[in-house]
DNA sequence: AAAATATACTTGACAAAGTCAACTAAATAT
DNA sequence: ATATTTAGTTGACTTTGTCAAGTATATTTT
């Protein structure tokens, strides 16, 4: 059964991740890079955030991050301001032109999978919410530090 | 409904991503490229194919798939004898070696997988099984040709 | 309080991944 | 026979990501 279940996770991975990638993940709105647009989202998730924080829940380099912070800097859609708590820390936010573009990218994401999902009925709906919730939790029951 | 089962597919995603990331999605055993190791595997999967047909699959571009070849060929797991109805074309095979090292990737995806799921028993084996197998019917009677 | 250690962030140099355009050679269509 | 398409290669390039070293501030240890 168990080896069962691992094949069964592994074909569904084969068939989902493209499925992701065509239809772009949830970071994906079009031009932008997965890294730069989810460090938007995690600044529109987290409003007031350090590199650090971005660093540790995406687990991404701190130079690369560095970078790409800076780059949005001069996109005009993030701006640092020194924290008050830690010098060494700036706080991040997101301009009125980053929130725009995060929401563009989000509506453009939900734009793509509802149109994908467009044929479905309620009771299809329903069912594949049903199974979603079921994998997570069935999945988040799995790991004391296994997953996100 | 529509709305949120949208929402509920992008959090879906952003939950499974990182889960599948951690893991090794189904291309990956650890010190490989993606690319590189899905290039194993499609030639594992569909043998005597050529590169012109892998590009086409996995939309990969052909000068990037070349070089990957090219390198596949020189570690010793691919060789390549042109075809004999087409001579520009190339049939590709994997080596003695190259079909072990595939197969110890896919291993390797097996164990990571089995030992997340390590935890569970039987009915939550089978509820998981049948959430994917949930999902991945519902997704499919949604594209003529929106997913594989 | 001083010294050692850790953390936040930056920079430079680099490697890896991926793209683009131009090319050769063979196949197919006109 | 000529034009177009397809298979593959190569060179030059951009983007993406990593590594190591450095500065400045915080925290911990003694």
């Amino acid at each position: 059964m168990k080896e069962k279940t691992v094949y069964r996770i592994l074909e569904f991975n084969r068939f989902y991740m493209p499925a992701l990638d065509l239809l772009g993940n949830y970071y994906l709105g079009s031009e932008y890079s997965a890294a730069e647009a989810r460090v938007l989202f995690e600044v529109y998730a987290c409003d007031g955030c350090n590199a650090a924080h971005i660093a540790r829940t995406m687990n991404l380099d701190k130079s690369y991050l560095s970078r790409i912070i800076q780059h949005h800097i001069k996109s005009g859609y993030l701006v640092r301001v020194r924290s008050a708590a830690d010098f060494r820390a700036f706080d991040l936010h997101l301009t009125e032109a980053g929130k725009e573009r995060a929401e563009e990218l989000i509506r453009k994401s939900n734009e793509q999978i509802g149109e994908i999902i467009a044929p479905l009925g309620e009771t299809e709906c329903r069912k594949l919410i049903d199974a979603l919730d079921t994998i997570t939790g069935i999945l988040k029951s799995c790991g004391e530090r296994g997953m996100l």
